[in-house]
DNA sequence: ATGGCTTCATAGTGAAGA
């Protein structure tokens, strides 16, 4: 089983890149953040022509978050529970027993911003529900852009990046009580080259330099973590032109 | 160097991303 999370970065404009890279690479699961379209919009049928079911949960310009599945997806739930929330930034659902949980963790903007207070009370509220589904669920992934670099090996400049919005103390502890839920980085449970990015700012050529941070991830509960099988990142689709800021992050893992 | 680039809503520019 193969799954995969991407941030898209505008699916009207990114379509063509996901459908060509499902062709490609056949995942079982994908997750998508940052659609930026109402459902109306999302293009279901062009998805299904490609063998894909889909959930989407988005609204227009900003946010949004979508599971494409080769499998049938059923118990969806959208958005945290008791945390009422404009932004549409969670959707979860169950395929092939698995509980797949798809997150657009909010940016945080810096830490003086209401924004940073938002990311950190969301986090709050993710790790309050994740408690519960974990132990409705045991075999449980949260797939997804976390704007957060958990580690120094995960910044491109740890010293210049110090004490800023995505790899700063409170967001990076956020993090950790993610991993005492008793969920693991799957990235890090396998040998990976340095500097290994998922994001790159579009700006001072920041892919071509290798100026990035990985702040999407896929996390796996305690029960799946015995299947896993390899973690990697696909930089690919960054090469394309017009890309997505953001690249996919896969996972593979034995079938259950 | 507090900018750099991209998307979206707009019909000039400005917000937001990370």
């Amino acid at each position: 089983m193969k799954v995969a999370t991407w941030n898209v970065n505008s699916l009207n404009v990114r379509l063509p890149h996901v459908l060509d890279w499902l062709q490609a690479h056949q995942p079982d699961v994908l997750c998508l953040q940052e659609t930026k379209q109402e459902d109306s919009k999302f293009p279901y049928d062009a998805f299904k022509q490609a063998g894909y079911e889909a959930v989407h949960l988005g609204q227009k310009t900003y946010n949004g978050v979508a599971i494409l599945s080769r499998h049938a997806i059923t118990d969806i739930q959208r958005n945290i529970p008791n945390f009422p929330d404009e932004q549409q930034r969670l959707v979860a659902a169950n395929i092939k027993g698995i509980r797949v949980v798809c997150a657009y963790v909010p940016n945080g903007q810096s830490l003086d911003s209401d924004k940073y207070q938002y990311k950190l009370r969301w986090l709050a509220a993710l790790n309050d529900w994740l408690k519960h589904e974990i132990a409705e669920y045991p075999e449980l992934m949260l797939l997804g852009d976390y704007n957060i670099a958990p580690d120094d090996r995960d910044c491109h400049d740890p010293m210049a990046w110090q004490g800023q919005v995505l790899v700063s103390m409170p967001e990076r502890e956020a993090f950790g009580q993610l991993i005492a839920l008793g969920l693991h980085d799957s990235f890090r449970l396998f040998e990976q080259p340095e500097k290994s990015f998922s994001w790159w700012d579009y700006r001072m050529m920041g892919f071509r330099r290798n100026l990035g941070m990985r702040i999407d991830h896929i996390l796996v509960s305690d029960a799946l973590k015995a299947r896993c099988q390899a973690a990697s990142i696909d930089k690919a689709p960054r090469k394309l032109e017009r890309p997505s800021d953001h690249t996919p992050v896969v996972l593979e893992l034995v079938d259950g």
